[in-house]
DNA sequence: AACTATTTATAAGA
DNA sequence: TTCTTATAAATAGTT
């Protein structure tokens, strides 16, 4: 269409062919749009050049995103789905995970104990009995050393003396001889921080 | 072009539409097809029809991925890479609390206790204090239901009565009256699961 | 970038 | 669908 026939082959005087290349590139551009318009139809042409400008038309119902996930879904599978897909599965089992870890916490924390059977529950407070056991006898031999290396002169922070120190660290053991006035307890600062994904 | 100027509008003859789509479709594949050969042009072309079916046309030096992947290059934004590197991201966040919960537990549970400074693991001893405390109460509370309701004639499991079940769930606080035997202690069965990620 | 003679695409009808 | 054909649109070569 124009002054005279052309044969289809490629155009070698590199002007002509730019010109040619951009005229027709927009005469497609163009049809492209009416197609999208007049059949509602869903398009994604990309074109690139001999000396690779690149052009694209995305009808404006969708992303180029979006096109080719349909292309591929049409065609069958792709590698990047399939890696995709083991990444939301390993996601998804790590929250899992995520969950399970933050419910042992809770229940480390008394909370939530209703979530348990009563084997589990006495499994558990065995287990506390034991941990806080350990970590007593760590927390003793921490003050010990604190008091021997770092206050020489026999003084203990927070105005706290040595022994009555130790005393909170051996206390309460709930119905015995050191019961601790409770207040101090919540100024506690060990707990869960905001962990959750973002 | 054609016996009357149309205005490009949606047809709503649906099978109008469909003819005129299947027209304008190879005009434009043809017009691709052209262009590629004349100016030595890389088209990748991908039509969706208003019902879902699937056209393409690649120009025969390439395929629809390099295409894409050329096109990604040219935007600077990979589509896939940018969404790949989010979920990595996210699976690495994932990863980095799941190892700060186990950490938790592990305190929790008396263990890799030189990771905490003195603070620390002052604010843990109290955090126990209280958790151990809420469990015990709670383990009483499920202990005196089971003797109410579900062995109305005053058994317990195990063997051990109810009378002496309370002891251990009240015991042993550590240097109180009610202490308990260490063998029973150890088959526990509250610890973390594997969860680690395969 | 415009122009325009001509070719090409296609809307409507068969 | 496919063919036909009158007509609209695209464009090759020119300015």
């Amino acid at each position: 269409m124009g002054r005279g026939k052309i044969e289809i082959k490629k155009i070698e005087n590199p002007t002509n062919r730019q010109v040619t290349y951009s005229k027709r590139r927009n005469g497609i551009f163009k049809k492209a749009q009416e197609l999208t318009v007049l059949c509602d139809a869903t398009i994604s042409l990309i074109m690139i050049s001999n000396n690779q400008k690149l052009h694209e038309y995305t009808s404006p119902n969708t992303t180029t995103k979006k096109v080719y996930d349909m292309y591929q879904r049409a065609m069958g599978v792709d590698l990047w789905h399939s890696h995709y897909e083991k990444m939301q599965e390993n996601l998804k089992k790590l929250k899992k995970i995520n969950d399970k870890l933050r419910s042992d916490i809770r229940h480390r924390m008394g909370e939530d104990l209703d979530d348990l059977s009563i084997g589990e529950l006495k499994s558990l407070q065995q287990n506390m009995i034991e941990a806080k056991e350990k970590i007593r006898v760590r927390r003793v031999k921490s003050l010990e050393q604190e008091a021997k290396m770092e206050d020489p002169y026999g003084l203990v922070d927070n105005g706290e003396d040595y022994e009555s120190a130790v005393a909170f660290v051996n206390g309460p053991g709930n119905n015995c001889s050191y019961r601790l006035h409770h207040e101090n307890v919540h100024q506690a600062g060990y707990g869960i921080q905001d962990l959750r994904l973002s």
